[in-house]
DNA sequence: CTGTGTCAG
DNA sequence: ACTTCTGACACAG
C-alpha cells in the first residue's frame, strides 16, 4: 500500500511541476498572511546530500499516517457579511462591509469584485467603492447565535464537530463513511477534485478515493443542509486529515467544495507561497523559521532535521516537517461549551478611571445576559487591558484575574439582583483594573475586555461540589477537551475513530447538556434536533436538571456594547511607556503541537524571562486588596490606613500573592474576625455568620493539610479538600455541619439556596457600596 | 494558579 | 493604521 501510494505521489508531483504558479490567483480574498516581505532569495539553507527523507522519513517517525478517514473542513462565506444579508436581504445585491470601528472586517462577494477586502480602513474602502453599505458589526450577538446553530446542524452528521473560529468546523465523518460504503455501491462524487479528473472512472481505481467520494457526498448533504435550514453558504474541503480538508477547502469559492484526492497532496502543499499559509505556523515562528532560511514549503521539506531541533525543539520540528508535507495526525476533537465568555471594546482613549467603570459596566451587563443564556456561572473573573505605547509592539496587554466569590451568582434566578451582581463585579473589576493602572496619575488605554472563566454548571452545586472530590468528570467540571486524547497519542499515533468515544461521550452524553453548552445563542428556531438521535448521548446521569434557562431567549439580546468611544478628554502624548520588555524571539513552540497533534510538548525554549512590571509605580499602585475588599472604599482611606491594609493584605484564592510570608497569619487573623487593619473595610469572610463552624473552619482553612480533629463526610478527600480554595471549603463545612448527616451529605447538598436571600451575611455586605 | 504569548478566524 | 472581537491552550514563575 505504502510503495504504491508514493509511486502515485511522484506522478502527480512530476505533473505539477508546473502547474502551481497559476493554482491561488483566482480570488483575492483568502490570501491573507500570504503578505510576506519579499524575502523570496531562495537561499535556503544548504541541505545535506540525502533529502530524500521528507516525506517518507516523517511518516516513519511517526508510523504510517492514516489514510483511512474521512474529514470535511466547512468554511462559511464571508460569514458575518452573510449573516447581515440573512437579516435583510436587501443588502444581498449591494456591495456590503461588516465594519467594527474604523475597519471593514469583512465583505460580500458584491463587495469583493469592487476590491475591497477584509481589514481594509473605512476609508480606504469608501473611495473605492463609494456605494458601499457598511453595517457595524461590534457586537457579536447575531455572528455567534448563527455559529452555534451551524455547529449544531452539523452535529446531525457526525458527534465529532469541532470549531475552530465562529466560521470553521471539522467533522470527522469517518463512521459515516464505513456505514455508506458498505452498502451502498459506488457513490456519486460531488463538487470539485484536486488534483481535477477527466473522468468518474478515475476515481474508482483506488478505494480511498471511494471514501472520499463518499465524504463529497455527505459534505454535499451538510452544506444543503445548512443552506435550507439556515440560509447559510459554505465551501467545504473534504480529505483524510484535518490540514488538507482546510487547505483543499478554499480551491473553490464561494459556495462550492473540492475533495482532495491522496494523489493531490503534494501538488496541494506546494500551491501555498510560504509555510507561513501552514496552519499553525503563525508569524513568530514563520519569521524564526526565516532566520533559518527557511520560507517555502519546500525548504521546510528539505530542512535538515537537526537545525529545525536547535531552534524548536524535537517536537515542534517534527510537526512542523509533517505539517509542510501534508501529515497531520491530529484528531477532530469535539468542542465542548465555551471555556470563557468574554467582551471587549477598543476606543481612542480610556484615561479615567470613571470612564473606565462606564464601559465596564457597559461590559458586564451583555456579559450577564450571555451567561444567562449559557446557564453556568463562572468563578474567574478577568480583566485586561490594552495600554497606549508608543512601541506599540504587538499584543500588549495585560490582564489580572481573581476567583469570583461563590455567592455571587448564587441562585441564578434572573431577578433583578442582576442589578446587585453587577455592581458588585463591576467592583471587583476596578479592583483588578487597579492592579495595572495607576489612576493616580495620567494613563491612556485603547482596550478593555472583561472574561468569565471557569465556568461551571450550576446544577444545585451539590454535584458541583461532590464531583470534585470524586474524580467524575462529570457534569460540572470546566468541560474541556478530553485529556485522554492525549494520552492515547503517547504512542505514535492511534487510530482516532473509536478511541475517542468515551471521552467524547463525556461532552456529548446528554442532549440536553449540550444543547445548554451551545445555547447561548440559539434559540426557538431550527435544531428540532436535540431528542432524535444522537444516539450516544446514554450516558445521562441524574442530570435532569442543570438546565439552564432554555426559555430566556437571547435573540434579541440587547447590543448594549455601543460605540461611544472618544471620550477624550485630556490629550497627553508623552505617555512614558517603561514598558518595553521586548518579547524577543523565544517562547514556547508549543502551539504548533497544540494545533496539530496530540502530543505533549516537553521541549525546552531557550526563554526570556521578563522582568515585567513589578517595581515602578510605588504605592499607588493597588496591588493587592483582600478579596472582599471594596475598592472604593478603600480609595477614601486615609493613606495611613490604606498602607495598612496593604501590609495584610493576604491573597485571596485568586490573588498573586506578592508577599508570601504573610499568606498563612493573615488569612488565620481574618478567618477569626480579629482583623487587625481597619476591620470595617476588610472582608471577615463570608462564613461569620455560623459561628458554630467558625472554629473548624479556621483550622482547616489555616493549615495546609485538614486538622486531624476535624471530620470530613466519608468520601472526601482531605487532601483535596485541603487545596479547595478557602471560600469552598468554608462553603462546605458549613452545609456539613448544617445537614449534619455524614455520608449521605456527599450526596445531595442543596445547601447552597440557604443563603439565597439576604439571610446569610457572607461577603455580601463588603462588596456593598456605601449606600445601602 | 496566574499572567503572558502564540495561534486562529 | 497589523487594525477588530473574540476564543483556545501551553508554559513559566
Amino acid at each position: 500500500m505504502a510503495s504504491s501510494w508514493k509511486r502515485k505521489y511522484e506522478e502527480i508531483d512530476d505533473n505539477y511541476d508546473d502547474g502551481d504558479n497559476d493554482v491561488e490567483v483566482e480570488d483575492a480574498e483568502e490570501d491573507w498572511g500570504a503578505s510576506m516581505d519579499d524575502n523570496t532569495q531562495g537561499q535556503h539553507l544548504h541541505v545535506p546530500d540525502k533529502k530524500q527523507r521528507r516525506l517518507s522519513q516523517s511518516q516513519h517517525s511517526l508510523g504510517e499516517e492514516d489514510t483511512s478517514r474521512v474529514i470535511v473542513h466547512i468554511d462559511v462565506d464571508c460569514f458575518y457579511a452573510q449573516v447581515e444579508m440573512i437579516r435583510d436581504p436587501s443588502l444581498r445585491d449591494k456591495p456590503l462591509g461588516i465594519q467594527q470601528k474604523y475597519i471593514v472586517v469583512t465583505c460580500n462577494y458584491v463587495a469583493r469584485k469592487r476590491g475591497v477586502t477584509k481589514l481594509m480602513g473605512i476609508k480606504q474602502a469608501k473611495e473605492l467603492c463609494p456605494e458601499l453599505v457598511l453595517v457595524k458589526g461590534e457586537d457579536l450577538t447575531h455572528y455567534r447565535e448563527m455559529s452555534y446553530k451551524i455547529t449544531e446542524a452539523l452535529q446531525k452528521f457526525s458527534p465529532l464537530v469541532e470549531r475552530l473560529g465562529f466560521d470553521e468546523n471539522f467533522i470527522d465523518v469517518t463512521e459515516a463513511v464505513n456505514a455508506r460504503v458498505m452498502s451502498s455501491s459506488s457513490p456519486q462524487l460531488n463538487g470539485h477534485t484536486f488534483p481535477e479528473i477527466e473522468t468518474e472512472d478515475d476515481l474508482l481505481k483506488d478505494e480511498r478515493h471511494t471514501r472520499l467520494v463518499c465524504g463529497s457526498q455527505i459534505a454535499g448533504e451538510m452544506r444543503e443542509t445548512l443552506h435550507s435550514e439556515l440560509g447559510i453558504t459554505c465551501c467545504a474541503g473534504i480529505a483524510h486529515n484535518k490540514l488538507l480538508a482546510k487547505l483543499v477547502a478554499g480551491r473553490h469559492k464561494p459556495n462550492q467544495q473540492t475533495t482532495l484526492l491522496p494523489e493531490g497532496v503534494q501538488p496541494l502543499m506546494g500551491t501555498l507561497k510560504t509555510v507561513r499559509n501552514i496552519p499553525g505556523i503563525g508569524s513568530r515562528t514563520f519569521k524564526r523559521l526565516q532566520t533559518l532560511g527557511i520560507s517555502t514549503v519546500q525548504d521546510l521539506q528539505d530542512a535538515p532535521a537537526g537545525v529545525l531541533q536547535t531552534e524548536f525543539g524535537p517536537q515542534t520540528a517534527q510537526v512542523m516537517q509533517q505539517l509542510c508535507c501534508g501529515v497531520d495526525p491530529s484528531p477532530v476533537t469535539p468542542t465542548g461549551p465555551p471555556q470563557t465568555i468574554s467582551d471587549e471594546d477598543s476606543f481612542k482613549k480610556c484615561g479615567s478611571l470613571q470612564n473606565a467603570k462606564e464601559r465596564m459596566t457597559g461590559l458586564l451587563q451583555s456579559l450577564m445576559k450571555r451567561l444567562k443564556g449559557d446557564g453556568r456561572i463562572p468563578h474567574v473573573l478577568r480583566v485586561t487591558v490594552r495600554k497606549l505605547s508608543s512601541t506599540n509592539k504587538w499584543t500588549n496587554r495585560e490582564s489580572r484575574q481573581s476567583a469570583i466569590p461563590s455567592h455571587l451568582f448564587g441562585t441564578g434566578g434572573d431577578d433583578n439582583k442582576d442589578k446587585e451582581t453587577i455592581s458588585k463585579l463591576l467592583d471587583l473589576c476596578v479592583m483588578l483594573f487597579c492592579k495595572m493602572v495607576d489612576v493616580s496619575h495620567p494613563f491612556h488605554l485603547t482596550l478593555i475586555n472583561i472574561c468569565f472563566a471557569k465556568l461551571e454548571t450550576r446544577s444545585k452545586q451539590s454535584t458541583s461540589i461532590k464531583s470534585f472530590f470524586q474524580n467524575e468528570p462529570s457534569s460540572t467540571q470546566t468541560l474541556q477537551k478530553s485529556p485522554t486524547l492525549k494520552k492515547a497519542s503517547e504512542q505514535s499515533q492511534t487510530p482516532q475513530g473509536k478511541s475517542s468515544r468515551s471521552s467524547i461521550e463525556s461532552f456529548f452524553s446528554r442532549p440536553q447538556q449540550r444543547s445548554s453548552s451551545f445555547s447561548e445563542a440559539r434559540n426557538k428556531s431550527c435544531v428540532t434536533s436535540m431528542a432524535d438521535h444522537t444516539p450516544y448521548t446514554t450516558t445521562s446521569q441524574e442530570n435532569t436538571e442543570a438546565t439552564p434557562s432554555t426559555s430566556l431567549k437571547s435573540f434579541f439580546m440587547a447590543k448594549n456594547k455601543d460605540g461611544q468611544n472618544n471620550s477624550v478628554g485630556t490629550d497627553f502624548a508623552t505617555e512614558s511607556c517603561h514598558n518595553d520588555h521586548v518579547p524577543c524571539s523565544n517562547l514556547n513552540d508549543s502551539s504548533l503541537i497544540r494545533t496539530f497533534t496530540t502530543f505533549q510538548y516537553h521541549g525546552h525554549s531557550h526563554g526570556v524571562s521578563f522582568a515585567q512590571e513589578t517595581e515602578h509605580n510605588p504605592l499607588s499602585r493597588v496591588r493587592t486588596l483582600p478579596s472582599g475588599v471594596d475598592p472604593e472604599v478603600f480609595s477614601e482611606l486615609p493613606p495611613e490606613i490604606q498602607k495598612e491594609i496593604y501590609a495584610f493584605s493576604y491573597q485571596g484564592s485568586g490573588d498573586v500573592d506578592r508577599n508570601p510570608s504573610t499568606s498563612q497569619s493573615i488569612d488565620h487573623r481574618i478567618l477569626n474576625t480579629e482583623t487587625p487593619c481597619s476591620s470595617e473595610n476588610l472582608s471577615q469572610i463570608e462564613c461569620q455568620g455560623s459561628e458554630e463552624v467558625e472554629e473548624t473552619v479556621s483550622k482547616v482553612v489555616n493549615t495546609e493539610s485538614v486538622a486531624e480533629d476535624i471530620v470530613l463526610p466519608s468520601g472526601i478527600d482531605p487532601a483535596v479538600f485541603s487545596e479547595l480554595p478557602r471560600e469552598m471549603r468554608v462553603e462546605l463545612l458549613n452545609s456539613w455541619q448544617r445537614n449534619n448527616t455524614s455520608t449521605d451529605s456527599t450526596q445531595k447538598e442543596r445547601r447552597p439556596q440557604a443563603k439565597k436571600t439576604g439571610k446569610s451575611p457572607s461577603i455580601a455586605q463588603y462588596f456593598k457600596k456605601t449606600d445601602s
